[in-house]
DNA sequence: CCTACCGATCGGTAGG
DNA sequence: CCTACCGATCGGTAGG
């Protein structure tokens, strides 16, 4: 783990394709972050490109390991959506940069990204659509949004919400209880950040769900 | 209007910047999308850094040009919030590139950002807030959200909504009862975009309303 | 894994 | 508004 160049490069590829976007992320940076020259970073990935689609292809990857585990929330009993908006939420929080390069991609490569999602969505959609519409006909899901538009909204409101946290928490308000600023909560993630990751799933909760 | 060289100039570049960023814009393609030579550009704006402020505060100056009917939207009577949330929607509806730009900004220099709705946003905040507070009591307002979060992360949907359209509606239902898939409505924005924003208000709607 | 080097492109300046 | 040019940095290659 901790000398396997190659992931070390992948991760800080990630780090700084999200921080800067891809274009201004320069490979010699890159490789001095993990410590080494950026001709040695072009013997592990051949081209700029290719690490590129290197750090996509393990972002996907990682979403992949956790779409099992998303349909299986999705399609159980009770309260199967909320379990499968706190999936997608964590999967955001536990690593923000995710979130960060999903959405420069949006921005950089629509068409592309379309057609990512089209490629790799479909089969989810699918279910969650299917089971949203059981949804409204029980009376639990709102009936005026189109399926699919609905998933979609909540999706990106989750992931921009994700992304972009430390410009929307301005008006987070400062009384928090913790007593250093960067007081974190058993899971590592800190306290305010998880306060607003609970009210940022209650709204896409509602975006979707009716009333109680 | 037309031969305005300054003008031309901030459009072409605000729509590099909006779908490049910023830095992998380039003043050399700016300058020959508006037929002039870069040396030529520079006498407009002395530096690319300047030009990015102009972008910015263009975009800053259109938006404070339509404070005042958002603040009427939100303080009269009925259907207020309503009323702000179409507001918003128009505002970055009728350009996506502004939304694209502040989404980019958010991501490039999410400090900066922070400092600019801090400065620009406090009084419409305190505002709406102020209104939000009154609609809980009312009970037409969700009370189970801080106020300035919600509102937040209403602005961060339909901004994000609205800058990857593009990308969000690839699984919308392709059985538009247009004739055209570029068929317009009377005011220029195509059939399947406006039919979009109807869901994107409708469910950021949701999030701060209470079901009738 | 390195040093040394390549052509292309960048933002910006000189000078007219 | 232009041509001509600057140093810096980019992605990538040669060669070891």
């Amino acid at each position: 783990m901790p000398d396997d160049m190659h992931q070390l490069i992948l991760d800080a590829a990630t780090r700084r394709f999200a921080r800067s976007g891809v274009a201004s992320a320069s490979l010699s940076k890159i490789a001095a972050d993990v410590g080494i020259q950026k001709p040695s970073l072009l013997y592990h990935f051949r081209s700029k490109a290719e690490l590129h689609e290197a750090v996509i292809a393990s972002l996907v990857e990682r979403w992949r390991e956790r779409l099992p585990s998303l349909l299986l929330a999705a399609t159980d009993g009770e309260s199967r959506f909320e379990a499968v908006v706190w999936e997608v939420v964590h999967f955001f929080a536990e690593d923000p940069d995710r979130a960060r390069i999903l959405l420069r991609e949006m921005l950089d490569r629509p068409e592309w990204f379309r057609g990512l999602l089209v490629d790799q969505l479909s089969t989810w959609m699918d279910v969650v659509v299917a089971a949203l519409r059981r949804g409204m006909t029980e009376g639990t899901i709102r009936d005026d949004l189109e399926p699919a538009t609905a998933v979609m909204l909540a999706t990106q409101l989750l992931l921009s919400g994700v992304a972009t946290y430390d410009v929307l928490s301005a008006f987070e308000p400062a009384d928090a209880p913790s007593t250093l600023e960067t007081a974190a909560s058993a899971d590592g993630v800190p306290d305010g950040f998880e306060r607003y990751l609970s009210q940022l799933v209650r709204f896409a909760h509602a975006g979707l769900f009716r009333d109680a």
